[in-house]
DNA sequence: TTCGCTATTGTACAAGTGTATAATAGCGTC
DNA sequence: GACGCTATTATACACTTGTACAATAGCGAA
């Protein structure tokens, strides 16, 4: 997202147009992605539409063609947006938690139920992209991708928390349906119960699964 | 969805009556509530069309509106209809599996990965319910009604097997989170695992908040 | 057969859809 | 200051959307 070939040298640039009514073109990309997100997670993928978006974005609708081929290009490049964030505040958390395997481990996972990830309106977005999975090929594809690396990192974290290679592509995949339920009825507004509650349940399927149950 | 107040008497005349390019208004309702489910399932929430909808069960777009008070109540109808059928499947494989009260909620539970339910369109169905929850308002009460009794019957499931009062809640939770996220998975054409992958992992989830390990 | 009534159609309508395009505005460079 | 170039707008287009409505068809009753 952003430009790769910036050099310190236009940062002092960069700040200034981003005060500016952005004409810098990664901004206003930017702001259609943040915008589409936001829509998506309010109307569903049925008010996603161009001109909600670009109201939404302050812009016009004709610009959206200038940035993306399409509406639906910008749908999954909001699709890649979000998928990125989500995957780098995985791993942040993963690191932060040190060296211990099974620390990292419940890290990892764990994360998905504390800030940024268990913002209501992301966890709306992600639901509205599940919801195109079936009819958009291109995030059918993005969502292939993106969750076999989701079960892979996780099956690896697994062995080396002491899980055998046997088990961990179940549990791997065990704890990915558990994450996606949960997520499911945090994204709605009328939840039975709040992430903290998801917390400590994906921790027991978690200890569930691993050898020795000493899991914090 | 049936006339409740058929009797035994007009029972050939609706048989005669099905055979026929469909006066009955029970049955022409019942036949757009499945094409809306299909359609649904197929090109989800965005594809779901007046004009969709009536293609496929064969009727003119008119009709809809003589039937439902518009595309909103439709779906709304279809919600109802496809929940219903799920209920009852639930419930009828905990009848049919006996008295013990363990063996009624490993049924009641494995039920949601085996036929009926367990159909890929039926599951896509469902999944594009989810999609509509946060922006339709109708939708969204259903949904809430249909999961507080969900999760009310596994409570009491949980109960009678042995699960303490005062674990029922989370542990009701904890099962409908994990059944969803793998209905979710399922859903998708490009699932990662089967519906017997499913059971298994569901059974191993339940029987990690019975009191006893001798789960079947 | 004739009548009444409802199911059913076909079409029309205004509003909304994604996209195309010509005109404008405003920056950086000379 | 003038120029070139891209971002940006406003609008137009063909099409689809949900709904409204008048016309028709075909059953059951008389």
């Amino acid at each position: 997202m952003t430009n790769p070939s910036a050099t310190a040298d236009d940062t002092r640039l960069l700040v200034l147009r981003a005060l500016l009514p952005a004409r810098d073109p990664d901004r206003r990309a930017a702001d259609l992605i943040a915008a589409c997100a936001h829509v998506l997670a309010t109307a569903g993928a049925r008010g996603a539409t161009v001109r909600a978006i670009c109201d939404r974005a302050g812009v016009s609708p004709g610009l959206l063609r200038h940035y993306f081929s399409g509406l639906g290009a910008l749908i999954a490049a909001t699709y890649v947006h979000v998928a990125q964030g989500v995957t780098r505040a995985l791993a942040d958390a993963m690191e932060a938690a040190g060296t211990d395997p099974q620390a990292r481990l419940i890290a990892y996972v764990t994360a998905s139920f504390r800030p940024p990830i268990a913002a209501p309106e992301l966890l709306a977005t992600w639901a509205a992209f599940w919801s195109l999975v079936r009819s958009d090929p291109a995030i059918a594809s993005l969502h292939t991708e993106v969750y076999a690396g989701y079960r892979d990192a996780l099956q690896k974290l697994l062995m080396a928390a002491g899980v055998s290679p046997a088990d961990a592509p179940q549990a791997a995949v065990a704890i990915t349906a558990l994450v996606d339920g949960l997520w499911l009825e945090l994204s709605m507004e009328t939840s039975a119960f709040t992430a903290d509650d998801a917390n400590i349940i994906a921790r027991r399927w978690l200890a569930s699964w691993l050898p020795a149950q000493i899991a914090t």
